[in-house]
RNA sequence: GGGCCUAUAGCUCAGUCGGUAGAGCAACGGACUUUUAAUCCGUGGGUCGACAGUUCGAGCCUGUCUGGGCCCA
């Protein structure tokens, strides 16, 4: 936000915001500085939690330190004033000021010009206090930085928007928001050691793309000045993968950011983490115990275990081997009727429009066959789950099943009742890529604004010679969805939310 | 895209039947040398999201818009 300075402005301000601007002007005229270039620190307050795990009550070790935190809490008697100081992971220490160790000048600056939210440097001895509290008792403090605007009540939660709007602070006074962001590095750290322990190379591929491809999903579109020419926002790093995988990287992942244009919901964000990978000489099976294998080593990592305690309470076990069921299947029971892949649209809309659902007339067959499935079966799918063997015409980079006709050789993992990865046997014979890509820009004539393109490029890699490949994908925000139970805007630090009005 | 809920002090929230706006924390002034969301006494702080309408009178009723949340397609 940029300062205005203005005295009009200045009047408008909230009596809060006001008197704190009042007291940084009043430091400054005295000769304080309020955001001097540095302040004593010899240790961090969670070094001395360590230290001192078992002093007893009131005593006085001799060692003098001089630590710096951000003021949670004042609570002033007079001749002695306490305050709570809390660094960035949470770890609070009490600072204690006298009157016979500081003197009545100090004393009294610090009552008058410290405030909530204001971060200091205390230096003093380590001691513990009448009733047991691990503290600092100040011989001298210094201001570190002056806050200008009041913390929120430390004791109640902000309000959803607001902790979103300004997670900053949300991180200051929420230790579950302190979580969440420490988290998501443990889990990006233990994804690539997963991948190291294996032999994975990591590459990072374009994120801006001359055309679309990997994945159906609308796509964000811009515009290079240099190049004159319109670029996409990757919607799936795939198709470049792929490309390493010819190239001979043959265990190849990458974890960073893709962009779709479409909806914004508890699970669905604009911009979104993912990790994908593909093994040479692996297929759907085997690239399946790849992701079990991330996600169980992810649990491990944070929670300690393959049973991890989500926010409320409730645990979920990620353990063992997970429960497997064919789509198909699952579609049968659902319906009451024996349905495959080569069950026709007519008889698969009766079937929907028996359920109650409402058909978009631009499906084609097999993704109203998936529509069916998450309709009779989503409530079935909070353990984990891999849901086996799609259809041919919503998955054209997968190859045909090597057994049921009209079903590829595909998998999604489902947990908690949504979609936290995918993963196939990877189709690797050009000509019936080639086939596939052009139906699908045949869809994008069509009007279908998901379709992918035809990628010339990406064809000609393939027909220097892709070895068979498993390959899979994973969103890092929703395997953090899984790991702690939150929502997807409480995994991501900073989601994109609009413009506060004036 | 549709439905429901929601927006009031710095923060979290009350606000009855339409009749001059309330609490807790925070702030300001004072007391207090062992507090733990300290306590006690006192004080100030509001364009009730925006715009229009109904009404003698709107935080409250109606409409439109904007932000946020939840559910559905």
């Amino acid at each position: 936000m940029t300062t205005d300075n203005s005295p009009a402005t200045e009047d408008d301000l909230p009596e809060q915001l006001r008197i704190r601007r009042e007291k940084r002007a009043s430091l400054i005229e005295r000769g304080i500085e309020p955001y001097p270039v540095a302040v004593a620190r010899t240790k961090s307050l969670k070094e001395v939690r360590e230290k001192y795990t078992d002093l007893a009550v009131d005593v006085a070790t001799g060692d003098i330190e001089s630590l710096t935190g951000r003021i949670i809490f004042k609570r002033d008697t007079g001749k002695l004033c306490f305050a709570t100081l809390r660094e960035g992971d949470g770890t609070e220490l009490q600072a204690m000021l006298s009157l016979d160790k500081v003197g009545q000048d100090q004393l009294d600056a610090w009552k008058s010009d410290i405030d909530l939210g204001d971060m200091v440097s205390v230096t003093g001895e380590i001691i513990t206090s009448k009733r047991g509290e691990l503290s600092i008792l100040a011989t001298s403090w210094a201001l570190a930085s002056k806050s200008l605007r009041p913390l929120p009540n430390d004791h109640k939660p902000m309000s959803e928007e607001t902790r979103v709007r300004m997670r900053y602070v949300d991180l200051i006074v929420r230790p579950e928001a302190r979580v969440a962001a420490r988290m998501r590095p443990a889990v990006m750290r233990s994804l690539r050691e997963t991948f190291n322990s294996e032999s994975f190379i990591e590459v990072e591929t374009p994120m801006l793309q001359v055309m679309h491809g990997g994945a159906t999903a609308r796509p964000f579109k811009t515009f290079s000045n240099a190049y004159d020419m319109d670029l996409y926002m990757r919607i799936a790093p795939e198709l470049f993968l792929k490309r390493c995988v010819v190239g001979g990287i043959e265990r190849v992942f990458e974890i960073n950011r893709n962009f779709r244009n479409e909806g914004a919901d508890s699970s669905h964000s604009p911009e979104f983490a993912m990790v994908e990978s593909y093994m040479a000489y692996g297929d759907w099976r085997s690239i399946a115990d790849v992701t079990r294998s991330l996600i169980q080593n992810a649990a491990m990592a944070v929670a300690g275990s393959h049973v991890v305690t989500h926010h409320d309470g409730r645990q979920a076990d990620l353990g063992g081997t997970w429960k497997e069921i064919s789509l198909y299947d699952a579609i049968s029971e659902g319906v009451g009727e024996k349905v495959t892949a080569l069950t026709s649209i007519d008889e698969l809309k009766k079937y929907a429009t028996k359920l109650g659902m409402k058909i978009d007339p631009k499906w084609v067959t097999g993704k109203l066959a998936e529509e069916i499935f998450e309709h009779v079966a989503q409530d079935k799918l909070v353990e984990p789950t891999f849901v086996m063997g799609y259809p041919v015409d919503t998955s054209p980079l997968v190859r045909a099943h090597r057994e049921t006709p009209g079903v590829v050789e595909k998998w999604d993992l489902y947990v908690d009742g949504f979609e936290l990865a995918t993963g196939y046997s990877e189709l690797i014979d050009p000509v019936i890529q080639r086939e596939r890509l052009i139906e699908q820009a045949q869809l994008g004539a069509k009007g279908d604004l998901e379709a992918m393109q035809v990628d010339e490029d990406f064809l000609r890699a393939m027909e220097f010679g892709m070895p068979p490949m498993g390959g899979m994908g994973m969103g890092v925000d929703r395997l953090l969805m899984a790991l702690t139970g939150l929502g997807i805007r409480e995994t991501i630090l900073f989601p994109l939310v609009k413009p506060e009005a004036d």
